[in-house]
DNA sequence: TCGTGAATGTACCGATTGGTACAGATTATG
DNA sequence: CATAATCTGTACCAATCGGTACATTCACGA
């Protein structure tokens, strides 16, 4: 496939705020357009599907960013156990301490699941397969490494809802620090 | 305050699920009088705060059904045991065993938010509350109960997310057994 | 300096949004 | 039966939706 303009990739990360704040269908092109600083014009050019291949490529950005940081290094580190560390601590960087949201999740939790739904599951599979590997290497027998590996990823996604809900973004690093001591202890 | 009229206490589960499928944003006056097979006139005049009010009408309600059904019984039950676990099969009964989505937690991740964010937070806190209580009543330290309980209250909202994520119900069964043996055991 | 294609802003499209106005139907009360 | 209050459907409103068309602007190679 041809190389999109370089614009395009920048407009990804904007992109992608703009989804997890309004969610896919409160993300109207107007603010979509306020945000980027571009017409509908441009949007459309580098876009061409319009908002659908939007959230599409946003979600590509996020499935690549995922699998390299964080389910690559907890498959293959040859320390298992300091690759969980990193990974929560990255998860925590990533959804910048419980202030940002999932937009995977927000996208689970709404309409657009029937859109993206083959993409939202492999999202969260890929987390808690590549979890399940470390954790089985780390001595878990298997059984068990799937069950607190499931238990793991449904925690983040609730840790982030709940520091939402409270308004409280402090709670997503309690949440993650607790994930950290079942998952190692 | 004067008896709304009895229609509108009809109304209100019907536009509880309509809010969780579309969303606060998503539940357009169309579908919603598809749903409920009323016109605008109709529906005005039992709401005449329109959307907004339907909202919180249906906050309301959902705030009074886990006042009486859970959180009352996890602090006054004299089984704190029983009343744990009393609560977590009644929260896999509401939530329909994983099909039906948390009409709070989905306001609470949404742009809604902004305008429900008291009660949304108040619901949490409630339930988390509650939690707590039955805890301590049941031996352990406050500050452990505490803990236990804000992990217990996200890790539902969690399973919720990842069992429509994965689109495997099921998940949220398993989760609700995890967290009863943690809060239990 | 010109030409060419990419990039962009704007006007516009039909459809739908939440909300209002109101006339007519329905129901209850005398 | 008459009258009044309650309901309810429909037509309508301005605003906005996602998307299209197109004329203009821009950057860059020949």
């Amino acid at each position: 496939m041809a190389p999109r303009p370089a614009g395009r990739a920048a407009l990804i990360p904007i992109l992608g705020e703009v989804f997890r704040e309004h969610g896919y269908e409160g993300a109207s092109l107007a603010v979509i357009g306020a945000r980027t600083g571009l017409g509908k014009g441009s949007l459309y050019h580098a876009f061409p599907g319009g908002k659908e291949e939007m959230a599409s490529a946003v979600l590509a950005e996020i499935e690549a960013w995922f699998e390299d940081n964080l389910y690559r290094p907890l498959r293959e580190d040859p320390d298992p156990r300091a690759a969980i560390r990193a990974s929560l601590a990255a998860t925590e960087t990533y959804f910048r301490s419980g202030r940002r949201v999932c937009l995977v999740g927000v996208f689970a939790l709404g309409e657009v699941r029937d859109r993206f739904g083959e993409r939202i599951a492999r999202y969260f599979a890929g987390w808690r397969d590549a979890l399940t590997d470390a954790l089985a290497r780390a001595g878990r027998p298997p059984g068990e490494a799937r069950d607190l590996a499931e238990e793991a990823v449904a925690a983040i996604q609730g840790a982030l809802v709940a520091a939402r809900a409270f308004d409280e973004p402090a709670m997503f690093g309690r949440s993650l620090r607790r994930i950290e001591a079942r998952l190692l202890g």
